[in-house]
DNA sequence: GGAATAGTGTCTTTCAGACACTATCTG
DNA sequence: CAGATAGTGTCTGAAAGACACTATTCC
């Protein structure tokens, strides 16, 4: 009918899937840090985010399961869902074509990327990439939202909504509180006090045990800290709705 | 090229825009109401939101306020900017095309929406279409989508991040306190405390003055009522950044 | 013992929640 | 006057911020 053939006569935009995929390395360390995953390209060159073009029929969420296939080589089974952030619609954003980026953010443990292709990069909790010129196309601007996205969750979900311990999972369990709280000081970018940080995460923590005794970590210095995990029980002392 | 033009032959999807006009009606009466604009349909038959394909290099915020000028008949100009909920980007969502859509929201004040086409049909405050059949494709989602974010700006940053007395702005100025607490009220779908709330908002609104005088509401019954505006001053309490 | 880190106790301030009361209008 | 709504005062409990202190490890 003729409605039908109307639709697919009108130009489309060339819909493209960018990705800032973000981890915090170091995590056993002293002083974690964050960093976005950054690829070298030919053509444009220079260094750009992850992306690719939705193939016919496909969805979103798989476009971005391509991307981290094909571009980074990894696997996204049992990974952590990538999330929207926004649209870059700039008409001039890509020479080439016209192209629509939706640019999604994934947040990634460290072991999760080995193997992976590309470059860790350091970035300020400003979302400012920490050395080497600016991204291709729009791509510094949406490490932006994507920082700036992560810390929401870190310095404000935590906080008051959605209390969790590590909304985007960058450490692996079982994990101390010096631990836990130096990935939060890497995420918002500011020293965090040691005891008020430890007695607001208690409650969503259990220490791990051994022989009922809790298990203890293995410091270079100092007196061995306990280890947690996320509480497994469904008592959930504030609900939403 | 050859880049070039491969970037051309690949199908693309029809990039639509669908929107979710929400507003309060009869804030001046004692029981306002969130409402959603549907329009009318013929083809396919039924009720939806405004919406529309992207035209060739155009961005999507100028295809919404399109949507508002041509579907809805308002003048997009001097409103509030609409923003993006997220993507509908299941293939078989539209039986016609394959048809990706930008869910967008946009609250107006119930005077903006003078001459505009469409029915103003009551939402509860989880999303749900308070009459009438479902609506075509995915639109009930959106709305779900819609107000749960509606919801959001009024109940959780209202109160702990952003501040501000009436986020999507609802109510024209002035306006008495009772009137702005009838608003969340409508909008957060729950009874609010008079007094916890007044003591919350007072210190981001200033009184309306007449030579010196606070300027009194003129009631149906009881005391009259001071009316306020939103504070002009700069300082800004609480700071993100 | 000394340095370093883990963990506890407690005081103060802030603020939400709840309740009781007073004030001012209309009919 | 009664009814209705506006507005104030105050108590309580929860939790954040800040500080001081004790505990346990390695060297």
């Amino acid at each position: 009918m003729s409605i039908s053939s109307d639709l697919d006569t009108y130009p489309r935009p060339g819909l493209t899937v960018d990705l800032a995929v973000l981890t915090v390395v170091g995590t056993s360390d002293t002083t974690p840090e964050l960093r976005v995953l950054v690829l070298d390209r030919a053509q444009p060159a220079g260094r750009a985010l992850p992306g690719g073009f939705i193939r016919e029929r496909q969805t979103v969420a798989r476009t971005v399961d391509d991307v981290l296939r094909r571009k980074v080589g990894i696997d996204p089974a049992d990974l952590p869902r990538p999330h929207l952030l926004r649209l870059f619609d700039d008409p001039q954003r890509d020479d080439r074509t016209w192209a629509i980026s939706a640019a999604h953010s994934v947040s990634l443990r460290e072991a999760d990327l080995a193997g992976a292709r590309g470059t860790l990069v350091p970035v300020t909790p400003h979302g400012r990439l920490g050395d080497g010129p600016p991204l291709l196309f729009d791509h510094d601007e949406i490490v932006e939202a994507a920082v700036s996205a992560l810390r929401e969750r870190y310095e404000i979900r935590f906080r008051y909504v959605d209390v969790h311990p590590d909304p985007d999972g960058f450490l692996s369990e079982p994990f101390t509180l010096h631990q836990l709280r130096k990935v939060h000081e890497a995420v918002v970018g500011a020293p965090l006090h040691k005891d008020n940080f430890n007695r607001r995460m208690k409650p969503l923590l259990e220490p791990l045990l051994r022989d009922g005794r809790p298990v203890l970590s293995a410091n270079l210095r100092g007196r061995p800290a306990t280890l947690y995990r996320h509480r497994r029980d469904a008592d959930d002392s504030r609900t939403t709705d």
